[in-house]
DNA sequence: AGTGCAGTTGACTTT
DNA sequence: TAAAGTCAACTGCAC
């Protein structure tokens, strides 16, 4: 049995894996001697919103994570199994009383779990520490004054890596750190660039801001230009490889410097907004699961038309850019916003799909795969919140303001490379003599597009219109409005139509 | 140089 | 983080 006086202080890294602004690693520290452990869950790796890119981003900056500790004198213990039977097993082989961690706006598994590790701790007599690590404030109950205290929470500066770790794991044995954390497998040639860590973050903010994020307010909107003056730290947020707050507090100092001010405050204002959504998700945990707006629960079919979601799954849409979109999403992991706004915008109203038969595929996708922010987003861009105006994009419009010269389809559906900087765009239209002159038969080297755009929107909008006839819908986007609107005052929000009441129609003016 | 007209641009509204 | 429609102001051009 462990030594009731332990005075060693257990670190659980879960979405954290760094050692610089990690508050829970410094109090630690302060208090004792420091077991720094994470656990591999079974639960959380192989739940169907985790996808083979998270598993090897992990899995590198668990390596760095274990080096850097090495360096402070101290190590990382791995193991594998589900966290309460993990944490007792670790109490009864070394014994600790203290435990520290991050607070973490999960999944409901997590979420679940951090509940079942609480009442654990709770009966073991262990204190179990949990501190902020972002702008996510606990315990909100509506939206009043969270701007100001996220500017609070920035104002902070960030916690230099503590020097030196006193270390007292004795024998405890560690877990190999397997080079991806599960054994899922998207069948998909996967290329991505970004690799996890602390380390490889810094520098891709360094990177960011001495010279990349010239042009970012600009060029974040073109899939041709964002992924290299986009910031893409995204990723290291969200498995914590760096915090929010040291990325803001290195680009608030560059700003007028190396970086415009009008870039340094459209990224500043991102990292609001990546929190502001989190915020959705702490406050809500049922929007994993339900729509915000309760009245839209029904409004799409549950069960996903499955040749129409293969198809938008791997890029066979007939919609070149969409296409081209989805394609080079699957290959890198990585999209701009904007892309990903129209991803989710056709799969949802042009294909009439519920966003929960389509949010785990994506979240799989998304290396920087961030819950709160996904949930918000999938909901927000099907128009299932209540509190937005409905934002239908057409893929061929995108595709020619975003890629005039059609180089990013070329790139991503090279079926289509010989086709014109016209042509590309619609395909559709060509002559079939003239394609076929390009060595190119529609329904065969390509699709042609599942759906009609215009068709599709029309019918989308319909059942919109239909929905906003309801009391219901109004008296859901008021609740929803009051838990998680914003509170800015510019945010245009869809305004009730004003019913033809008699004494209007009665009214001479 | 002024006038009429078609076509363009931009601000604003609607869905 | 949309797109399409409306309307008025503006532009270029012919006469």
């Amino acid at each position: 049995m462990a030594s009731r006086s332990s005075d060693l202080q257990c670190v659980w890294f879960k979405r954290d894996l760094r050692i610089s602004d990690h508050r829970p690693l410094v109090e630690a520290a302060n208090a004792g001697p420091v077991l720094a452990i994470f656990i591999i869950e079974p639960a959380v790796v192989e739940a169907p919103d985790y996808g083979e890119i998270h598993g090897v981003f992990q899995a590198q900056a668990l390596r760095e994570l274990d080096a850097a500790l090495k360096k402070l004198g101290n190590r990382l213990v791995v193991r594998r199994g589900e966290a309460v039977e993990v944490l007792e097993a670790i109490r009864s082989e070394i014994g600790f009383q203290a435990l520290w961690s991050h607070e973490e706006t999960g999944n409901e598994i997590t979420y679940r779990r951090d509940r079942e590790v609480g009442i654990w701790a709770k009966n073991r007599g262990v204190v179990w520490t949990e501190i902020s690590q972002n702008g996510v404030i606990r315990g909100l109950c509506d939206r009043d004054g969270w701007a100001g205290l996220w500017r609070e929470r920035m104002k902070d500066a960030p916690l230099d890596a503590p020097i030196r770790l006193r270390e007292r794991s004795g024998q405890l044995v560690s877990e190999e750190i397997p080079n991806k954390l599960s054994n899922r497998e998207e069948g998909w040639v996967t290329e991505t660039d970004m690799v996890g860590g602390e380390i490889e973050g810094r520098a891709v903010l360094d990177s960011f801001i001495e010279g990349r994020g010239k042009g970012y307010r600009k060029k974040m909107s073109s899939p041709v230009t964002a992924y290299d003056h986009c910031s893409r730290l995204s990723p290291y947020f969200s498995w914590g490889c760096l915090s929010i707050r040291s990325a803001v507090a290195r680009v608030r100092e560059a700003m007028g410097k190396s970086l415009p001010r009008a870039d340094g405050n459209s990224f500043l204002s991102r990292c609001h907004w990546h929190c502001h959504f989190m915020q959705k998700l702490e406050a809500e945990p049922e929007i994993e699961h339900h729509c915000f707006n309760r009245a839209c629960e029904n409004l799409r079919p549950r069960n996903p038309d499955p040749e129409r979601l293969e198809a938008w799954c791997s890029g066979q849409t007939g919609y070149p850019f969409l296409d081209a979109c989805m394609r080079s999403l699957r290959t890198r992991g990585w999209i701009n916003f904007r892309m990903r706004a129209m991803l989710v915008s056709f799969a949802a109203y042009d294909l009439w799909l519920d966003w929960r038969s389509f949010k785990d595929f994506l979240a799989r996708q998304f290396i920087d795969y961030e819950p709160g922010i996904h949930f918000s987003q999938v909901q927000m861009q099907s128009g299932v919140t209540g509190i937005n105006t409905l934002r239908i994009y057409s893929p061929v419009k995108q595709g020619r303001d975003q890629d005039p010269s059609g180089g990013f389809i070329r790139r991503w559906v090279p079926e289509l490379s010989s086709l014109s900087e016209d042509q590309i765009h619609e395909p559709w239209l060509v002559q079939s003599g003239e394609l076929k002159s390009l060595d190119i038969v529609l329904g065969r080297h390509y699709p042609r597009p599942i759906v009609d755009h215009q068709t599709a929107v029309k019918k989308a909008r319909l059942a919109f219109s239909e929905l906003r006839n309801m009391d219901e819908f109004w008296e859901e986007a008021a609740r929803v409005n009051r838990r998680h609107g914003s509170r800015r005052p510019t945010e245009k929000r869809p305004k009730r139509r004003k019913k033809e009441s008699a004494q209007q129609e009665f009214t001479l003016q």
